[in-house]
Formats: C-alpha cells, structure tokens, sequence
DNA sequence: CTTCAATGGTCTGTTTCCAGACTTTTGGAC
DNA sequence: GTCCAAAAGTCTGGAAACAGACCATTGAAG
C-alpha cells in the first residue's frame, strides 16, 4: 500500500477546464440549451452578465460573438437592445443520439447517468423531508403544470425546469448546481432522441408521483419516485442505442 | 411569469472562481488537508504535476512556493527531491469551529451539510446496487479496518479515505468528485473540532453499517446507514456550535 | 570518482485576459 | 424634433498565464 488515503485521482484534477472564452461558450450554450433564456429572450446586458460570470466584458463578447456566427443569438444595439436568443432546438435525427454519444467519450454515458440518479434522488429525498412553505408547494404545483401543459417543442425545457425546481427548492445552492450540472450531461442526448407521447404521459404519471410524495413528507416515496423516472429515461436512451 | 424556465441563478454562477494561483493553492491545500498526499510524501514533478492540473508550470510553482512559506511543504532539489508534505493538523482549540463556520458565510454550512448528505447517500445506494467484484469488495473492507485501526492523528483522514472510497467504488468519476467535493466542504469543520473516543466508537458501529449494507446488496439500508451517519456528525458539529 | 538521470530553478517571448475610458447606435419620452 | 438613457462597440495599456528552452543540484550506480 502507498500509505496515501484515496485514489489521489480526484482530487489532483484539472483547475481549469480550458481557457476563460472556451468555457463562457460553453455556459452560455448550456443556458440557451437548456431554455434558462428561452427563445426571444435575450441575455442580460454585458457589463451585467460579466460580472455575473466573473470573466471581464471583452472575453465575454467574444463569446456571445461566437454564438451569433454560430446562429444562436441575434445582438442588436442601442437602447432596448441586447443579445436575444434564436436557437430553436433541431428535430433529432438519426444519428444523433449516437454522435452524441460518441462525444462525451467511454464511460462518460453511465458516468453521467449514475450521477444524476444520485444527486436527483438525494435533492427529492431531501426536499420531501423538509417543511415545505406554502410559496415552495405552489412553485412545485406550477412546474408539474408546465410539463403537462408543454406544447412539444418546449417539453424539453419545461422538463428540465421541473426538475431544477425541486434541486432548487431544497435551498441548497450546491445541490443544485450538481443536478443543473447533470442534467447538463444529458441535454444533448435527451435532445437527440424525439418527443413520443407515450413517453410523455409516462413521464406525466412518473412527475405526479414524485411531487405527490414530497407533498406528503415522504422521503422514501420520493427517492424511489425519481428513481424509477430516472431509470425510465435511462431505459429509454439505451433502447435508441441499440 | 418571465416564461424563462428556471431562477436562472445557477447557471450564469461564475465561470472561474479565482485566478489560477490562487485555484491552485487551494486544490493542493485541500490534497493536503485530507491527507491524499500524506504527512513526509512528496508532490508529483513539478511538470508532471503542472500537466494534471492543467496550469503552467510557472503558476504550479507559485503556488507550492506560496505552501513553502507557509510551512506545509518542504522544497529539496536534486534527484529524489521534490515538494513534500511537512504540515500536521494542528490540535484544534476552542474557537476554531466559529472561525471556520464563518469563513463559510451565511448558509454555507447547511449548504454544505445538506450536499453532502444527498450525494454521500447517493453514492452508498448506488454501490449497493452494484454487483461487487472481489476486489471491490475487499477495498471496501481495507479501508474500514484502515479506519477502525487508525491513530488519533490519522483518524480524520482515514475516515475521509472511506468516505471516498465508497464513491470512488460507484466507478462514477462525477459522483465521486462531487462526494470529495463535499467531504471537503466540511474538512476545515471536523479538523476544528476533537477526536473524542465516544464519537470515534459511535461512527464505528456507523461504517460497519454501511458496509454490511453495501455488502448485503441492500440499496435502502445503506442509503439509510449513511443519512444516520452523516446526520450524527452533523448534529455533533452543531452541538459544538452552541 | 565519474557519470547520469531526475528533479527543482530560471529566463524569454507570446498569448490571453483584464479594467476602464471612450464612442456609436437606437428608440422612447417630452 | 430634440434629448436622453440604455445598450452594444472600440481602443489602450498592463497584468496574468503560458510554452518551451535552458541551468543547477543532487544522490545513486557503475
């Protein structure tokens, strides 16, 4: 034995993930992506946005630059103007899925699906054993609705705000931030498979049950809820890979 | 409603937390602080290690000058030289958990308490639910006899090295950098308070637990083992907080 | 006692990133 | 029509970070 405490591996990681442009494309692609600035919208203004970011206004506009060639954003000047969201996103076609694949890398698929059926699991779990306030009950009721009520193209979105929500409701912004991270892995996948109703009144069914549960206090329910939703959606990766 | 999906907070959080020097010090700090390069071993080479982190070799040996003067490592040159590791957790004193509690700031705690709650959980479920192999199975075992075994000095680590160790086992990379993520979080807490006999005794029969749990293939109870565990060292470091 | 390989230590030019002042465009308010 | 405020666009000098070549020190092997 090494007389060393872990595998070493995690923690000696890099503390940059690539330089301060590469990653603000990045961020902002996720943003878009994942409908935080829906279509129309447009982001906050530089000087703002940098702060917010943490990077100075010239790195950021050349991401938003690079966005613009890109064709997500439009940036428009003067007074009321700004960078307005422009990206719809593209019906998946074959192929896609499994490109997508391809580009997390070996292991990167269980890697990501694993963790997210942790930290999701844990944030519900979590939230079901907390005192909900009335404000907390009605932003879950309200996210439940906006699934059911998404029309297909936004279902995705809505989704996605379904289940930050319930990171977010927890109050712990660390959880959060790793379910919005995880999610973030499967974006592209999720994204590269189509809308099928089925699915969606399966998953109608599932997201009942998993706010039923945290209504009622019941930790356990809850887990196992996201649990079994989770897996379906893992399921249903798996079964578009083959 | 704004028709954005989510509080749109969590995504647009910082990009870089600090210049590269300063990153830098504080992942070798923690590499030190939770033992993985433990007391009298030495740093990877400079370039070696320069190239794990992803920085310039120049930042990396900033850094560790910066650790040099301020005595967790000893610098020699030369063949067989290297960076190593001087510093000892200090004996904690009264006082020094209030410090810690609000380097954090406001709500850190409890952020950090409750993440680390969902992944740690987390994490156990998903290993019990794994079919072991024999060597993953002995690891488990080695590192709660390492535990179980340790001297007072090395208890922390140690423990910090079976914490890990589960995470690590879930062969999710994510997971496990999310619970060393946590476990670090609350490093500076424990190191502020003793190591008392009782607690030592108590969090034993605690692992135990857990790996019996793991071992047995029963997600539910190690997920519920490792809430207790975490919960009692939770409700510990409150009651030295009051 | 010479050699050699592994390591930290130094130097140089380049690129990236920054802070902040200044300019231009735009559309609404008066 | 004029003015104004809010936004994007531009410029400059300096600091941080990098890549890569090279130097110096050390201790073991032969």
């Amino acid at each position: 034995m090494d007389g060393g405490a872990t595998g070493a591996v995690s923690l000696l990681r890099p503390v940059r993930a690539g330089n301060a442009f590469e990653e603000t494309v990045e961020r902002l692609l996720q943003a878009i992506k994942l409908g935080v600035v829906a279509h129309g919208e447009k982001l906050p203004p530089e000087r703002e946005l940098a702060a917010q970011l943490g990077i100075s206004r010239v790195t950021l506009r050349e991401a938003i630059r690079a966005l613009q060639e890109a064709g997500f954003l439009d940036v428009r000047r003067g007074r009321y103007g700004g960078a307005f969201v422009v990206y719809r996103p593209p019906s998946p076609r074959k192929g896609d899925l499994r490109r997508a694949v391809n580009e997390m890398g070996a292991g990167g698929l269980d890697d990501a699906l694993t963790f997210r059926m942790a930290v999701e699991c844990g944030a519900a779990q979590i939230l079901a054993g907390t005192e909900l306030t009335e404000v907390q009950r009605e932003t879950l009721a309200s996210r439940l609705a906006g699934v059911n009520d998404a029309a297909p193209a936004d279902y995705r979105r809505l989704d996605t705000a379904f289940h930050l929500a319930i990171a977010e409701l927890t109050g712990s912004p660390l959880l959060a931030a790793a379910c919005a991270d995880a999610r973030l892995r499967v974006t592209d996948l999720l994204n590269a498979i189509p809308v099928l109703q089925p699915n969606i009144e399966h998953a109608a069914t599932q997201h009942a049950a998993i706010v039923a549960a945290i209504l009622e206090g019941d930790p356990e329910g809850a887990r196992r809820a996201v649990a079994e939703h989770l897996e379906g959606t893992a399921a249903l990766l798996r079964g578009f890979l083959s």
